[in-house]
DNA sequence: TTCATTTGCGTACATGGTACCTGAAAGGCT
DNA sequence: AGCCTTTCAGGTACCATGTACGCAAATGAA
């Protein structure tokens, strides 16, 4: 009865408010994925489990499964939940850069309020509403620029590949951390030190260990190096369009 | 015994060789990750189970643990593994962007051949030295350009932010559908074609609609499309080359 | 009241990682 | 040879997790 069909969760709606017979819900698909998402921020993903949701909730862990399909949905209903937390305004202004620049810093900080977002999200293909607002405003930002929707659609998916990894990397680090138990930078020197020095002192790898010693962007803010890189991703896209609208200038 | 210290797997060698007393091991880890890859080559990743491990190897799952301290563990040499298998150069050829194609097909053959590599490789630290081999070569393109490491180092990310990403949407589909016991066709049709067409119908995200009904690369094979995206990144990256080169020919 | 319907949720099972422990090899020493 | 020390093999066991099943309680309609 739970998840027999395997029908996206966006096209299951939740049990419509109907006068018929019949209990009524304690609960409510939001609620439940509020409350899995507060959980999965303190304590990680792993720890939202179905019993321990039930728990916070003051009920048994079946009685979710009145409300979502399968875990995996909930998963979907939680990525969902954050990216609505993603203000933006109501359209393009006009300027590309500063509207992708503002979508960027939105995406980072849910990602940073909500560490188990990105990696939620890369690992499984979600297309929840508020995912959709996102890229559309993104595909937004580009439109009347002269690009066809196909050119578009990629530089908001170079975009996003860049914000997701940098927000990966700036992420995963913590986390891994964490796992052991240890402060973040405890464990980089305990965990990560002794290997990267035995690979530098190797000699094997004399670009690689460049970037370890030699790197000039190591003082810099997770933040600052955050814009960095996204300010490169900028100048790219920047030099894309002037390509792609010289070469679609020529055709037509 | 097993995990009590958190110390990379790549610092903990594998039992040496030694003439002293004591039963020989009968396995290895070579042999057991060989195992573990081959399982989640055909099964997901999920089906390598310590114990399928084990089974497939004739032993029991406990036995595993004298080789591997941990599960996860086992991920990183399953990922090392993969990656050993990429074939490149000794050296780079002096023209960078040819280099760079390689590298990319080659990740990708190796992420197709493998499909859990991109989504383990993604969701975990890893500096496994094959995947330093890799990356070195990446950075060895673009060594001599005129960029300092910082830029190497963020070009070569932007690449591999665009080759991990492509991969794992090229391969997420199939994978869910695989789990979904269908075909990847069907599944496509009627698990995903029903909430797209509600949502191009809704007329809420005009720009999303568009890709989705008037893109001209959805006839393009996997590969093709692959290649079209690479091709805009190298663009990218070409013209960050140049515009990195000048501003420091201004500086000095 | 009686009944159909829907929710709440305890119980139970399959599957996973892995700690612990006992016994079996295998070489060195006397 | 016989014994000792070291190491490996792997059974048993424990705990956590997702979730199928079934029944009791609630609720409105007839």
């Amino acid at each position: 009865m739970a998840g027999d069909e395997p029908v996206s969760i966006w096209l299951r709606p939740e049990r419509q408010e109907r006068s018929g017979p019949g209990r009524r819900p304690g609960f409510s698909r939001e609620q439940i994925t509020r409350t899995a998402v507060q959980i999965a921020d303190t304590g990680g993903v792993d720890a939202a489990t179905m019993r321990r949701i039930a728990y916070e909730l003051g009920t048994g862990a079946m009685s979710l499964y009145r409300y979502v399909p399968r875990r995996d949905d909930l998963y979907d209903l939680m990525i969902d939940l954050a990216m609505s937390e993603i203000e933006l305004p109501a359209g393009p202004s006009g300027d590309w850069r500063s509207d992708l620049t503002l979508l960027a810093g939105q995406i980072r900080a849910a990602g940073l309020r909500h560490p188990w977002l990105v990696a939620l999200l890369t690992s499984r293909p979600n297309l929840g509403p508020h995912l959709l607002r996102v890229h559309e405003f993104g595909l937004s930002a580009l439109d009347g620029l002269g690009l066809d929707i196909d050119d578009m659609t990629g530089l908001v998916g170079i975009l996003g590949d860049y914000v997701h990894s940098a927000i990966r990397r700036e992420i995963s680090w913590l986390e891994e951390a964490g796992r052991s138990g240890l402060d973040p930078e405890r464990w980089k020197r305990d965990y990560i030190g002794p290997y990267v020095r035995q690979v530098v002192e190797s000699g094997a790898f004399p670009l690689f260990s460049r970037t370890m010693l030699d790197s000039r962007t190591a003082h810099l803010t997770p933040g600052e190096r955050f814009g960095h890189g996204l300010d490169r991703v900028l100048d790219a896209i920047a030099a894309l369009i002037t390509s792609s609208r010289s070469s679609r200038s020529q055709e037509g």
